[in-house]
DNA sequence: GTAGAATTTCTACGTGATGTAGAATAAGTT
DNA sequence: AACTTATTCTACATCACGTAGAAATTCTAC
């Protein structure tokens, strides 16, 4: 669905219906999904010319991490899920996160 | 739903109701809540004379960095997704993360 | 400037998850 | 055996989501 994560231009309705031409989805399926992603704050958009122009409000990284606390934040122990969390990770995640925190 | 974290002991559908009574629900509503839980895995149960003895599978804290993880298993670039959430996250928790990276 | 094509909006339908509970059935208790 | 209680099965409303048609809007080209 967020396929116009994988875009370095925003993308028309148009364009996105390409990018998906395997799933042969008509026209307005992919308008009303961009207007349900839009309602929901994932993409904006601009209008260019007769159409609009849809880009995502983040990459899809932060989206991720957007979710991941939320997840976090449903933790009434909030350090004890974070333990939990690292123990469950493999260990090249630890890695990265040790450097991060350089 | 799952306030059967906040007990020490497996409960009995009862219990169950009892803990949720501010709701008011049926009993017949917990047993199907408690069941579908249980085809997810979320608790398990084991018969106690003539009810079943309802208990989570996973602590609450172990069960969010479990759908911490689902979610990061979504990001293709897994770095930068742990990189966002740790530059988004409150400060005390980097401070969390690196004493436990210790 | 009007006909035609592209874009968008509005409405709608099927499916699956979830909150809710009744009817029927099974299983102890007295 | 009668009664209470727990469980299962079925069911319904609501919501999210994938999908798309009909209608309205808006460019474009003649």
């Amino acid at each position: 669905m967020d396929a116009l994560w994988g875009a370095s231009e925003p993308m028309t309705a148009r364009d996105v219906q390409d990018a998906l031409a395997e799933r042969a989805l008509a026209t307005t399926t992919v308008l009303t999904v961009l207007g349900r992603l839009e309602r929901k704050g994932l993409v904006a958009r601009a209008k260019d010319g007769r159409a609009h122009r849809y880009r995502p409000t983040a990459s899809r990284e932060d989206h991720i991490a957007e979710l991941m606390r939320d997840v976090l934040d449903a933790a009434p122990d909030r350090n004890a899920a974070l333990a939990s969390f690292l123990g469950s990770v493999p260990p090249d995640d630890r890695s990265t996160l040790r450097d991060l925190l350089k």
